[in-house]
DNA sequence: AATTTATTTTAGGCATAACTAAATTATATA
DNA sequence: TATATAATTTAGTTATGCCTAAAATAAATT
């Protein structure tokens, strides 16, 4: 059995490198708010474990078996948002917080349950994907709302999940994913979205649009 | 927050509470699986937050703290069970392992959320008590099984679940709670219970009928 | 009162996981 | 290429938490 803190170091691992590769300790460490020479220490544990390889001043990558319990862990933690917000009915900008406690302690026969019951879900409340059982993540397809020009429209496909306040600001929009709206004006030098909802007006700072992904983009109006 | 371990020693001093005052040091040591040393180190250390009263070489007492959080684990614990088992479709002889997990991870909220979803329950699966989240625990009147003689009916009240084999071997014979059964013949010196439950025979081992507690016990056939 | 039993204290072990400080290695710059 | 800077690793420390064996002490029993 693998400790809790081992089990965060590989789902860590794993989402920096869908970014970008090879994960140096230094970054590691500063996602996980560890010192760089705590993140060497669990990265020698891992590779005992053979669950990362390493060379040193090389980062590290995840091995087959890592990998498999990186997405196993995430897998548990966005069906567990789910389960919490479809059938107990917690609020999406708590669900992030109590699946972290849950996703290391539900066994597989839960997660069954729940899969089940929710019909075999591809995406947490969030927008993000749920890998299957034998690990397979199903593609979204998106880019950044900050890519958007004006009179762009677009469908929300993905939020950051970690940020409660975040969260509760953009459920006060609806912007949940699979909401559409449209961009009325992106205001210069790096300013605020001003975006149509379902008809209602709203100003996206920018800082704020970092966290959203959009698909569905129909091309610019041009008249 | 208190450490796993010390909400399971405060657990025990519950449960072992209910049937006999004091607790010893040496039965809880006994009953945790841990040897006396052990039970004084963490009595020091729940006894320094005040949440068990001790006097050397007489035994713990939970204080209205303790017990309160005793309570609260419990009815985590038995809240989970239920849920376990009617909304997630986990048979009764798994759900105390899995509660025996999420109990100390769950939070107030997804707690009274499952609550709300059971219909404010008042019993788990196997028919202990779930307090209720003032910690008041409904009392069911219930007597041992062996306590039965022949030709009494009786309704089963409660069983022990701790043994998942053990449940599974009286589910094999519908001995939930709730279920009604007549004592057909009690065979001589300590011998097993032969019982009719809806027309079918079963013989129940005296071993396995001390774990079986019933009420609505109906008075001895006189002829 | 002597002996047995139970409890507590003492002293120490082990596992986990963090940290600091110093040494090492890699990378960037002059 | 030499040197400065940055990143990484090593080594040793600290803290938590829970456990144990052995010795000391108290309580119960004969």
């Amino acid at each position: 059995m693998l400790t809790q803190a081992a089990e965060d170091y590989l789902k860590s691992i794993y989402k920096l490198q869908e970014k970008g590769g090879k994960v140096s300790t230094g970054i590691l460490a500063e996602f996980l708010d560890v010192k760089p020479a705590s993140a060497t220490g669990m990265i020698k544990k891992l590779k005992s474990m053979n669950l990362v390889s390493h060379q040193r001043y090389q980062g590290v990558t995840l091995t087959d078996a890592g990998k498999a319990v990186a997405l196993e862990i995430i897998r548990h933690h966005r069906l567990l948002e789910l389960y919490l917000n479809k059938a107990l009915g917690v609020p999406w900008d708590g669900v992030h917080d109590e699946a972290e406690k849950l996703e290391h302690v539900i066994s597989e026969e839960v997660e069954a349950r729940m899969d089940e019951i929710l019909g075999y879900p591809t995406a947490d409340p969030h927008g993000s994907p749920i890998p299957d059982k034998n690990g397979v993540v199903p593609e979204i397809q998106s880019i950044p709302m900050t890519d958007l020009q004006n009179g762009q429209s677009c469908v929300v496909a993905e939020v950051s999940d970690n940020d409660a306040a975040l969260l509760r600001h953009l459920g006060s929009f609806n912007l949940y994913p699979g909401t559409a709206f449209k961009v009325i004006e992106v205001a210069p030098f790096d300013g605020p979205f001003t975006i149509d909802i379902a008809g209602q007006q709203a100003v996206i700072g920018r800082e704020v649009a970092k966290n959203i992904f959009v698909n569905n983009v129909e091309p610019i109006d041009t008249v």
